[in-house]
DNA sequence: CTGGGGTCCT
DNA sequence: AGGACCC
């Protein structure tokens, strides 16, 4: 795709962050709905990692620990969530509900609860069968759909019925807007879980924006993003201004103490426990505002704390609302699988050789789940999926691996010492050590028992002996083995239809004349069958079949003096004849041909 | 007096 | 191998 075309149309510039609300909470729920009206929370060890809002309405928080629960809501309704199992195997299903209604596999997620969405506003917003949401939703463009920040338009900027254009920034965010509705409403349809969605141009202002709305609401962050000539300042400086400096995602709890320090001139309580506290908050405002702050004072604070070389002037573009990072595509598989578990104390090689053992073996069921898939290209659950009981033999699928990690690592946490010093949370006490993967862990015919047996015994112990030479005066409070460095396995057909139509679709035929053949109208979702090879583009279609008789239809007028990358570029729109939306140019002949297939 | 995961960079 | 960051 022509960048400034797409940036034309807006499709560059929105993308959304999915939230999905309590998450480990809400997989109970959907386990079983009676728990939606108790209190309910997560515990994993001694701690509520968390709980849902009726819990949150009594006073529990995420993070809390499980006596301070208890204390606070006697009649807590208490769920052990340490096996991530069927949390990770929701994420899945979260993933694959977003991945099948995106164009271009850009969704990309962030731990078990998050994910963000590239926004492809080309393909994705248009209406063609009213009784039929999966090949397009109806919107009015000249609204804002949701909760925005800030609530109402700067007075600058308010509509008046009277202009005929908004930006192309602005546009595309309305957009945005109103597919992540859309999105949010097939969610809640088609699966038990609710999303909280930010919409915006970036990773970090969607993510930040999201959060103003919780649960079960999205917010978009509204235009103008820069200070205009009036005098006014851009929605990004406010919005970003406000946040404590340990908020902005990339600012982490070091670099937030250094620059925290840096600016009280002197050290900011550490209390992990209490939190900050009020009178060291520094504000985005204050550290932007601050005299002599600029990327090069970054620099300087952050020196000799082993950051990458450009983090001055990464943090103060985040700082600045600037984050060019893209929205990754999604992986087919992980590039480490780990499993953990913490004690209260390990102390002699029996007993660590007792706690390896399930470890291992859930490691291993973890890469045939994860890294495998058989023959048909159906992904497997479990190495014992196919000797299922039943009147059928068992069906002797062939699996096959995926991706290999080339190397396994053990990591151990020894407990400090039990000084409470403050300060010695600021280093992770965390040692290990790694050796290549063994080959017969690859094995599909032997057993995960017979595997996991004979990993602990030739590999994780060695490793382990290496890692804790003295034979005593360890006490682990953790052990993690993890499976890295993953490689993809040959033969794997990622690349081509399926994956990425969109990129196909970019990579063909002359441009930009073949933007005067591409349809206005295409079904939200174009399936493999839809795409036509031979033209050069997609076919249109309606009611699920396809028309051949609208390719030519649609002249684009082609500049190339606009400045596709500007926030006040025009994009033009007009009114519908028929029910008077507002509609951007790029969608005027789909939405005709919405009202022309309407009986 | 913290969970059980992940990512990327040095 | 470790250390930052993310959830």
């Amino acid at each position: 795709m022509n960048a400034e075309l797409t940036s034309l149309m807006g499709g560059s510039q929105s993308m959304s962050t999915w939230d999905y609300d309590c998450f480990y909470a809400s997989v109970f729920e959907a386990e079983n709905p009676a728990l939606k009206s108790l209190p309910l929370a997560v515990q994993q060890k001694q701690i509520v990692v968390t709980c849902n809002y009726e819990a949150r309405r009594r006073g529990l928080r995420k993070l809390q620990l499980i006596k301070e629960a208890k204390r606070i809501c006697p009649d807590v309704v208490i769920m052990l969530g340490e096996d991530l199992t069927k949390f990770r195997d929701a994420s899945k299903e979260l993933h694959a509900f977003l991945k099948k209604n995106t164009w271009g596999n850009r969704v990309e997620k962030l731990g078990f609860d998050e994910l963000l969405n590239r926004h492809d506003l080309q393909n994705s917003f248009f209406q063609l069968d009213k009784f039929d949401p999966t090949v397009g939703f109806a919107f009015d463009a000249s609204t804002f759909c949701g909760p925005t920040y800030p609530a109402e338009p700067c007075p600058s900027v308010k509509e008046d019925g009277e202009q005929l254009w908004f930006s192309s920034l602005d546009v595309g965010l309305r957009l945005g807007s109103h597919l992540a509705n859309y999105l949010r409403h097939q969610l809640e349809q088609h699966t038990p879980y609710t999303a909280t969605v930010g919409i915006s141009t970036s990773k970090l202002l969607a993510k930040l924006v999201g959060n103003l709305n919780k649960p079960r609401l999205q917010t978009t962050l509204r235009p103008p993003y820069s200070a205009t000539d009036d005098g006014q300042g851009g929605n990004v400086a406010s919005f970003l201004g406000q946040h404590e400096i340990g908020k902005i995602p990339g600012i982490g709890f070091k670099m937030a103490h250094r620059i925290r320090t840096h600016i009280l001139g002197r050290e900011p309580n550490l209390d992990v426990y209490e939190g900050l506290a009020e009178e060291d908050n520094v504000s985005v405002d204050v550290v932007r505002s601050f005299p002599g702050m600029g990327p090069v004072k970054l620099d300087e604070i952050f020196r000799g704390g082993g950051w990458p070389k450009d983090i001055g002037t990464k943090v103060w573009g985040l700082l600045n609302g600037v984050d060019d990072t893209e929205v990754a595509v999604g992986k087919a598989f992980p590039s480490q699988i780990s499993i953990e578990d913490s004690y209260s104390q390990v102390d002699n090689l029996q007993s660590v050789r007792n706690e390896l053992l399930p470890l291992t073996r859930k490691l291993l069921r973890r890469m045939h789940a994860d890294l495998t898939e058989d023959e048909e290209g159906e992904e497997l659950t479990t190495g014992h999926a196919t000797v299922q009981a039943g009147r059928h033999l068992p069906v002797k699928r062939k699996k096959r691996w995926l991706g290999c990690p080339r190397t396994l690592r053990l990591s151990t946490r020894s407990r400090p010492p039990s000084l409470p010093d403050v300060g010695h949370q600021l280093h992770s006490n965390r040692i290990s050590k790694s050796c290549p993967m063994p080959r017969f862990v690859f094995s599909f015919s032997e057993t995960v028992e017979a595997l996991a047996e004979r990993l602990v015994e030739d590999t994780i112990v060695p490793l382990f002996r290496r890692l804790h030479p003295d034979k005593s005066g360890y006490k682990l409070s953790l052990i993690n083995i993890a499976a890295t460095n993953m490689m993809e396995c040959a033969g794997s057909e990622n690349s081509g239809v399926g994956q990425d139509i969109g990129a196909m679709f970019r990579n063909q035929g002359p441009r930009p004349t073949q933007f005067s053949n591409l349809p206005a109208v295409c079904s939200h979702r174009v399936t493999e069958s839809h795409f036509d090879n031979q033209h050069h583009g997609l076919k249109h279609v309606v009611d699920g079949e396809v028309d051949q008789t609208r390719g030519d239809a649609a002249v684009l007028e082609w500049t190339s003096d606009e400045d596709g990358e500007s926030e006040n570029s025009a994009t033009p729109h007009d009114e519908c004849t028929i029910c008077g939306a507002f509609i951007p140019w790029f969608a005027v002949q789909a939405h005709s041909i919405y009202h022309s297939v309407q009986t």
